[in-house]
DNA sequence: GTGCTAAATGCTTATGATTCCCATTTGCAT
DNA sequence: ATGCAAATGGGAATCATAAGCATTTAGCAC
C-alpha cells in the first residue's frame, strides 16, 4: 500500500550526496515529523553517520526546496521535519507521548476572504491541535 | 471604547509583587502578544527594572493560571506571550515586519468531532496565518 | 578517466532564547 | 510584629540551532 506514487524528484541546483539522501530516506519513510535528533539516531542506527549540524544544513535547503515542511512544535519549541507530500496535512499532538496524529482536511480557506480583506496577503498557514491520543487519554482514567 | 468590561482578577496562590504586576501591566496595555524581551524594554522604558529571568517566571506563573497565553512563532520559534482575554483569538503573521493581526472568528470547532471520532482528545489548538500586512504587502510591489 | 571548481561536509565553536541555582528579600497569615 | 514560604536578583548553565573554516566531493568540461 504505497501511499506515493511518484517518488519525490531531486531538486536542481543540490547536489546529490550521502548525507542528503540519507537523511531524505529517512524521511521518507517516517510517517511522522521528526526533530533533528530523532533523524541523526535514526541514521546511527543504520551504522552511518552524519554531523548534527549537516543535518541542519541539509534540511535547510530541503525546506527552500520545498520538498520539506518545518514546523515548530508548541510546548518545547522544537522544530520538526517532515516530507511535503503536498498533501496539506495538519497535525494534533498528543501532549503526553508526543504523538502526532495527522488531521485530514484543512477549513482554513474560510479564513483567506477576511484576512484579505483587511488587506493581508496570505502565504501560508499552519494549525495544530493538541490534547490527549487514544492510548494516553486511556491511560489518564484509570 | 473598553475591550473587556472586567479587569483581571488577581490569581489564587500567586503573590501580588512588583515585577508580576508591571508585567501583567505591559501585557494589559499591549494590543499584540510580545517576546519576553520586548516586555522587558518595555519595562525599562517605565524606568523600573525587571529581569529577564524573573519575567520569564512570572510568564511561566500567569500561563500555569491562564491568565497569560504563550504562542511559538514559527520561523524563528520565539515564544509571545498575550493576555488571555478568553476571546479565543488567532493571529495572522506578518512575514516582514512581524506584525500580528488578530483574526476574528475561529472555525477550528468543525475540526473537533473528526479528531474525537478517532480517540483524540482535543484540550486546545493554535492557527496561524502568515503572509504580509497591508502595509508590507504595498511595499513589496515597488 | 582526469582535472577543475563551486558546493557540501566534518568538526568545532558561537549564539541566543530560556531555565536553573542560590543567597537575599518580600508578601502575607497568624 | 514575627516567621516562613514564596519570589526575586544576579549570574551561570542548558539546549537547540547557526556560523566558521579547512578539507572533501559531486558534477561538469575536456
Amino acid at each position: 500500500m504505497e501511499r506515493d506514487s511518484g517518488k519525490i524528484v531531486w531538486p536542481e541546483g543540490l547536489k546529490k550526496t550521502k548525507p542528503r539522501e540519507v537523511v531524505l530516506s529517512i524521511l521518507e519513510q517516517s510517517k511522522e515529523p521528526l526533530t533533528a535528533m530523532e533523524i541523526s539516531s535514526k541514521i546511527e542506527k543504520t551504522g552511518k553517520s552524519v554531523w548534527l549540524s549537516t543535518i541542519y544544513r541539509v534540511l535547510e535547503s530541503f525546506e527552500e526546496k520545498a520538498i520539506v515542511q518545518k514546523t515548530t512544535v508548541l510546548d518545547n519549541g522544537m522544530a520538526v521535519y517532515a516530507i511535503n507530500r503536498h498533501e496539506h496535512t495538519h497535525y494534533a499532538v498528543c501532549m503526553k507521548c508526543r504523538k502526532m496524529v495527522a488531521i485530514e482536511n484543512c477549513p482554513m480557506q474560510a479564513f483567506m476572504p477576511e484576512l484579505e480583506g483587511q488587506g493581508f496577503q496570505v502565504t501560508g498557514h499552519k494549525v495544530e491541535m493538541y490534547g490527549f491520543c487514544k492510548e494516553c487519554s486511556v491511560q489518564k482514567k484509570e
